[in-house]
DNA sequence: CCTCTGTTATATAAATGGTATAACAGGGAG
DNA sequence: CTCCCTGTTATACCATTTATATAACAGAGG
């Protein structure tokens, strides 16, 4: 999987990885027990410091997507806690409705970007 | 309004304020016109430096959700873009949503947390 | 004139983000 | 066993961001 990185993104680098990497699975273009590369690989390859990638690997690991081997390196291994997704996601959700609400967005338009997205996730 | 900050929270003091005040808007507790404090007394009421509130009024003008008068201070005046709203909708979506399709959420889950908030926000 | 508003300008301290080296420990492969 | 790969850890350094602290300025209104 393409893993690209915007130098002028005001977000930072460790976070766009992590989003990067969690849309890859997503859309299963990293698949469950699949390796990541190492540290050092993808930090040459993208051209950052291998702290960088490990401060992204670290997060991803402690938010449960990965699990890290110290012998095969990180590995997509998603921990499922409903619960406590249903709780991120509302959270993640309640900051954008109140913009989207603001600005009269409707609310069957959200449906429908919600519609988008999963069908372009999911591949369809 | 009560506008509450989390001092041991991730997010900056200044971008708490802004969602505070968005979500205060979103749910009518702010309505257009109505004046937000002075950058001097929220400050002082919420025990912060004048100049991180400065900076979330000036991010919030800057956003399109208070107009700011020498006189009058930060009035709320949103302006919808509906283009730009929509946009930035779905870029925050987007994110919120891979999270929660890793983690087995389902689009009716999602669609249900959109219904719930909606209703919460339009006061029910 | 006094007081309220936001604005601007400095200065400082702490935390964060990113880079740069280096060394360490465990496991696999020759 | 030795070499090389993995992540880990520890330093150090620098730029940026966040937040605070003062101070002074300019416009508007009573």
């Amino acid at each position: 999987m393409m893993i690209e990185i915007d130098f002028n993104s005001d977000d930072a680098i460790y976070l766009q990885l992590c989003n990067q990497i969690i849309l890859g699975i997503a859309t299963s273009q990293f698949r469950e027990g699949e390796q990541l590369p190492s540290v050092r690989t993808l930090a040459e390859t993208i051209g950052i410091n291998m702290h960088t990638v490990n401060k992204a690997y670290s997060i991803l690991q402690q938010e449960g997507f990965v699990k890290i081997d110290r012998r095969k390196g990180a590995v997509i291994a998603v921990d499922i806690d409903k619960l406590q997704a249903l709780e991120e996601a509302r959270q993640g959700l309640e900051v954008v409705l109140a913009r989207a609400l603001c600005k009269n967005i409707s609310r069957n338009e959200i449906h429908n970007l919600i519609d988008q997205i999963y069908d372009e996730y999911s591949g369809i």
